[in-house]
DNA sequence: TCTTTTCCGTTGGAAAAACAACAGACTTGT
DNA sequence: ACAAGTCTGTTGTTTTTCCAACGGAAAAGA
């Protein structure tokens, strides 16, 4: 377990935490280490999650199969990173994904009951925790709507105007760069990569913004 | 103050707390009363928001406004719904919507850290409070992923497949109800309304699935 | 009961997106 | 320096969605 310490420290989950509070909170948390071979499933649709896990090693896909088989993969953990913090709720209902490991994969698991139940005199920094899980529970939300709201624009024009809107209002300038190159943002608006590039430059030629690579700008009417 | 209460008590915010145990916790959580005309903005692009706010009377607008002054409605909340919830963590950064009342409303405010911080002697009930905030935060994170799930696929046939699909293993039935009418459905997937109900009428048609008004039907293939 | 309104399916034309295929610019690795 | 591979814009065709309009069925209201 101690192996992982210096992974934990880099998390969101235990952001500001140092080593040795890290080492007895894991027991405290009740931590668990699980191992995945590759292609072995972590969880499957119908189960119920009482845990909070983070992902140590290798790589997992969330995944979601339909009524007729038709499969599609919804996100990718990668080391450091939360998952299955939104189905604690008791009462929340099975899981509705698979969660497959496409690498070796460890896991970290800590018994989420523990983590919101404060045991006052041991953990000190038990009140951070609570804090930062909260925190990346609502950052995580936020993005998500954000992006619910690119994605509930009817059309490839307007999915991309909403979004160089928001960089724009996020970095605070009219030009600003983004991290994603065409086709990943094609993946993110969920369009395709040719159609958005066109409509890119249909834009630009109405005069309504500019770009070279992943630098934008916007122009006023 | 103690009007609300009662209103309180149905929140998920408040669930399981007792009325006098709510009196209290509104002290210690600082609670403000603010009261907004109609049309007023609560708040606007731009502002930092330290609070966690609850809609106590009338209704409000989540909406946003993009660089070329295109309008969009988020979001409607109505009494007894919390917001906010995603903008208390700090170096959030602005926030990025308008909130507007569309009636004459009553909001009531409460501090974040108050919350956060728990206060082992004042409040019993504290660890319950962090219990439901973080409940209802997770709730609306799943949900937000599962609308995501829809949304992200390209075709109003795919859409209703994937909807439909969880709806079948949500209600763990090939035959179920579901709560929207044909409109509703129709803007929670963001398509158009004719284009969904021809579709239907399609997979219908193929043998997929079976419908009469609100109740549907999965066939296997 | 009769009227009015809402809801739902249907259709045809207009508009947009998806798709496939390709070429040039730029990167990367050897 | 060269080859292989990636990224991006472009074009033409096919497919899908959007939009507007309509009629019938069901529900709500007078």
């Amino acid at each position: 377990m101690k192996k992982y310490v210096s992974l934990l420290k880099r998390t969101k989950l235990f952001s500001g935490v140092g080593d040795d509070d890290i080492l007895s909170m894991l027991n405290c948390l009740n931590a668990i280490v699980r191992e995945y071979n590759k292609g072995e499933y972590a969880f499957r649709q119908g189960e119920y999650i009482r845990n909070l896990m983070i992902l140590a090693e290798g790589r997992l896909y969330i995944q979601k199969e339909d009524y007729w088989g038709n499969l599609n993969i919804l996100n990718e953990i990668r080391p450091g990173e939360m998952f299955g913090e939104a189905y604690i709720v008791p009462n929340s209902g099975p899981l509705m994904n698979d969660v497959i490991a496409i690498e070796e994969s460890v896991v970290l698991f800590f018994d989420m009951e523990r983590i919101l139940t404060v045991c006052s005199s041991a953990c000190p920094f038990h009140t951070r925790l609570v804090k930062n899980i909260f925190y990346t529970i609502s950052d995580k939300n936020k993005s998500l709507v954000q992006k619910l709201s690119y994605m509930s624009q009817r059309s490839t024009r307007e999915k991309l105007l909403s979004y160089l809107s928001d960089e724009a209002k996020r970095q605070n300038s009219s030009s600003f760069s983004i991290h994603f190159n065409r086709q990943q943002l094609a993946d993110f608006l969920s369009v395709d990569r040719s159609a958005m590039s066109n409509e890119l430059c249909k834009l630009r030629d109405e005069g309504m913004l500019d770009f070279h690579k992943n630098e934008f700008t916007l122009h006023e009417l």
